[in-house]
DNA sequence: TCTAAAATAT
DNA sequence: CATATTTTAG
């Protein structure tokens, strides 16, 4: 993929280009730092696959330019709390906003409260960012309500036995709402073949996100290897009162009884569902 | 512009 | 907590 670095850049840029003063001090940042071209795409691995294999390190997924983009989010969202006068503020509020939603006209932009992030880091009242369920996050999920069981698989308890710093009730209700969903679908389908695990798998996923990274297709963890580190849903859980791991974990021994077996988790992130 | 993901409302 | 509905990303 080609979306390397002139997007995240430009992106990056855009929007403090209004404000002088910041973009100086940023390029300031700059200075010494290896120019865009002189930098490794973010697509690209740094080590061979050869000397990967031999050392058996796994292949962390390839940066895209949302990760990227989430990862500058986080870092202003770091900003405007430390410096919650600074301009940056305007960045914060990217509204990627689909085209039709602004007008060029852009009165629709009198209202403030749009950026309310009045706030400061201590009032709650700045925004969640819109979670992404990643393949890794999902994988983590569908191991905790694998070893859950239907009964006790419940929002709340999947999200504490998650232990994923920031991540809400409802966050993993509303996934967990999905993700029964697309269980239910597959037991009406019972199309699941030894052959049907990957292709068909891939055959409920939209082009564009199949298209995507095709790498290889890892086999599921085993099962009770379950590493309890926390992990940041978003860069950057500010405030949240998740000091640490939980207490004691039960090591995960139990059977993961319904075979809940997309085990892919791997590569294709998304489960797709589709109502009846 | 449409679909699926995630959020939010009931 | 479950489900229905709405909003938003892609």
């Amino acid at each position: 993929m080609r979306e390397d670095f002139d997007n995240g850049d430009r992106d990056f840029k855009d929007p403090l280009s209004s404000n002088g003063g910041d973009l100086d001090r940023i390029l300031e940042w700059e200075i010494g730092l290896p120019s865009s071209d002189e930098l490794i795409p973010l697509s690209q691995s740094l080590i061979s696959p050869e000397l990967a294999s031999a050392f058996s390190i796994k292949r962390e997924p390839p940066l895209s330019v949302i990760d990227v983009q989430r990862a500058i989010q986080d870092t202003v969202s770091t900003f405007r709390c430390l410096d919650p006068s600074s301009n940056l503020l305007l960045l914060s509020a990217d509204e990627p906003m689909t085209s039709n939603s602004r007008k060029e006209g852009g009165e629709e932009e009198s209202d403030p409260s749009t950026f309310r992030l009045d706030g400061s880091c201590d009032g709650r009242a700045v925004k969640r960012p819109r979670l992404v369920w990643t393949p890794q996050l999902h994988r983590r999920f569908v191991e905790v309500v694998t070893h859950l069981g239907e009964k006790r698989a419940v929002p709340k308890t999947i999200m504490k036995l998650m232990n994923v710093g920031g991540l809400t009730r409802e966050n993993v209700a509303s996934h967990l709402q999905k993700y029964r969903l697309y269980l239910k679908r597959m037991q009406g389908t019972p199309n699941e073949g030894p052959l049907s695990s990957v292709s068909d798998h891939h055959r409920f996923l939209p082009a564009s996100r199949s298209s995507r990274n095709i790498r290889e297709l890892l086999p599921p963890p085993a099962f009770p290897s379950l590493p309890m580190i926390p992990f940041p849903a978003f860069g950057l859980p500010h405030h949240q009162e998740y000091g640490g791991l939980m207490g004691s974990h039960q090591p995960y021994g139990a059977s993961p009884e319904q075979g809940a077996n997309w085990s892919g988790g791997n590569k294709g992130s998304i489960f797709s569902y589709r109502l009846p």
